[in-house]
This record gives structure tokens, C-alpha cells and sequence, in this order.
DNA sequence: AAAATTCCCGACTGAATTAGTCAGGAATTA
DNA sequence: TAATTCCTGACTAATTCAGTCGGGAATTTT
């Protein structure tokens, strides 16, 4: 199992986008400098995304990316696992061979984490953290910061 | 966050121990064979649980490795963490200043997280999978099949 | 005392992954 | 037509993983 800065940069991400769905596509250069990622680095996440059928690459001014599916069916284990970060935890990937052909001594402990982890990972959508106050705060001041939507008509005023 | 195959390699060993603490030390030559884990490599793995006050070495012919607590007192998130894998996954290590000094739009959700795979992963001591009737029935294969503890008085007839 | 066993330690290595750079092209809008 | 933005692929330094190797030190058996 893998889960490092490549999972955490692509949630966050997404976050921000999530965030300013109301606002229309938002480009990687503003999550780039706002969430302090490189972007060449956003490119290549969001080439995984877009395969992944998570968010839409909209092209030209004022063009950006959008979610593809509504908030509330976008879990984090979806974004984890569309950048190539494995949630399971067996060595055999399940299968059960993990130790010439059989299961190794520690094939349930693993299968019984992989599964907790996957279900906690999958029952957290990005609405839940859209509508917390705390984060659409820190969100807004990071707009105001950067000075983005300035151009937008749709921008909340 | 890490939990690669170091991981396993770890708590796999330690169950092996764990399994034999009434025949006595384990050599990681034993280990090594019948879990199939080089043994330099297990060398390694087995001076950071020494250090981590997991394991006692006990050098000379029957020497081996034991348990240096009760297996009711070891969790797997003891091995882990001995062994060097962090289940710690915000970027800040929990500092909360992951974001040019502020939380990051996510840090909540891995805080959360971290918590919660820390949790599952300490309640599991080594001696609930010790007294699986699947595991023991495993290992008991094993040690048939590499003719293990066949010079100890104190091996299980 | 000698030999065998086993832990113990450090240096080294190939392969993979991470996080990032760079250069260039394609679609869209102004 | 020019600017913007997505999109793609090739390249790179640093790190980690998993493993190898050689050589010790302590202990037990012979």
C-alpha cells in the first residue's frame, strides 16, 4: 500500500475544485499557487483523474477543470486509488498465495486493514468537507489572497 | 504514510516468534526459510525491533530471537512503527502548519484517518492471531515441512 | 581450546517510486 | 490572431525498498 504526498496532493486538489463549483472550472495554476503544488506535477494527477472519469478538463480562457460526477459521489478512496495509490494491503493482492501458494501468516490481519481502511477511505465524499465552516473559510481568505475570480461574472461578490 | 512489504516482513516474524515462544528462540535462519524472507534483510528488520525493545537476541547455538514482552502486549502498530513505517499521514506530521504555515484544506481528513488506522492497528496484539486455531494449524504445517525445533528438548512432540 | 552457531553491524547495490522540470502541442475563447 | 488553458511525453535528482556481502562478537557444544 502506498499512500504519500502523490494522494494527499490530489484530494486537496480536488477539494479546491469542489469548493468553487459554483464558481465554474478552476484552472491548476490557481491550485498550483494556492495549494503550493508544482504545476507540471497537477498536470500529471490530473491526467489520472480525467482517465479516472472524476473531473473534466475544460480548455481555452476561463477554462479549467470541473468535478465530473456531483460532490457526494466522489469519495477520497476514489481519488486515492485513480493516481495509482493501492489501498490493499496484502502482499498477494488478495488472492491468497502470498506465501509459495498459500496464505502467509499474516494474510487475514492484512485483508481485515485493507478493508477498514477502503471503507473509511470510500464513506468520506467531498461534500462533507465542502460544507464545514472552518475550511470554507480557509478557502475564501486563500481567494481573496490570490485575488481569484476577480474576472469571474459568476464570482461571489 | 508507509506500509509496504518492510511492514509485513516485520509483524510476519514477529507472529512466527510469537507462535514458538513456548519451544523457545527462534533463529532468523528459521524465519528466513519458512517464510521466505532473505535473511539479511531479516537481520536488518530485527536490529530496529531490538532497539525498539520488541525482541531480545540470544547469541550462541539455540540462540535465537523471543518476544521481550508478553505477546498480549505487543500490537502490531508497535512493529510498524519499529520498523520505521509512520501511520502518521498528514504532511505536517500533525504540526498543522502543512499549508505555507496554515492547515491544509485536508489536513482534518488525514488527522482523521491517521487515527483511525493507528487505533485499528493497536488493538491487534500479536497473541489474537497466536491463538487462531486456521494460524496454528499453518504453522504447525511449517514446521513438519522444515523439520524445525527437531533438536530442542522442549519442542512439541 | 576449537568449532559451530547465531546474533550483530555497516557498507554497498539495482530497481522502483516520488516529486518535479521542461518542451511542445491542441482546443477554445476573446 | 493572440492568449489561455488543457494535454502529453520525455527527462531527472533524490529517496526508499529489498536485498547482498563481508566480517565481526557472544555463546554453546564438542
Amino acid at each position: 500500500m502506498r499512500l504519500s504526498t502523490k494522494g494527499r496532493y490530489a484530494v486537496t486538489a480536488m477539494m479546491d475544485i469542489a469548493l468553487h463549483e459554483k464558481v465554474g472550472p478552476v484552472t491548476l495554476a490557481d491550485i498550483s499557487q494556492c495549494q503550493g503544488i508544482s504545476l507540471s506535477y497537477l498536470e500529471q494527477l490530473f491526467s489520472k483523474l480525467r482517465k479516472g472519469g472524476l473531473v473534466e478538463g475544460v480548455r481555452g480562457p476561463g477554462g479549467g477543470y470541473r468535478l465530473a460526477r456531483p460532490a457526494t459521489e466522489i469519495s477520497v478512496a476514489d481519488i486515492i486509488q485513480s493516481v495509482d495509490e493501492k489501498l490493499d494491503m496484502t502482499k498477494c493482492g488478495g488472492a491468497g498465495n502470498c506465501s509459495r501458494g498459500e496464505k502467509c501468516l499474516t494474510h487475514q490481519l492484512w485483508l481485515d486493514l485493507s478493508c477498514n481502511l477502503y471503507n473509511f477511505l470510500h464513506q468520506i465524499k467531498l461534500d462533507q468537507y465542502v460544507n464545514r465552516p472552518e475550511i470554507n473559510e480557509l478557502v475564501k481568505k486563500q481567494d481573496v489572497q490570490y485575488g481569484r475570480f476577480l474576472n469571474r461574472a459568476s464570482a461571489v461578490a
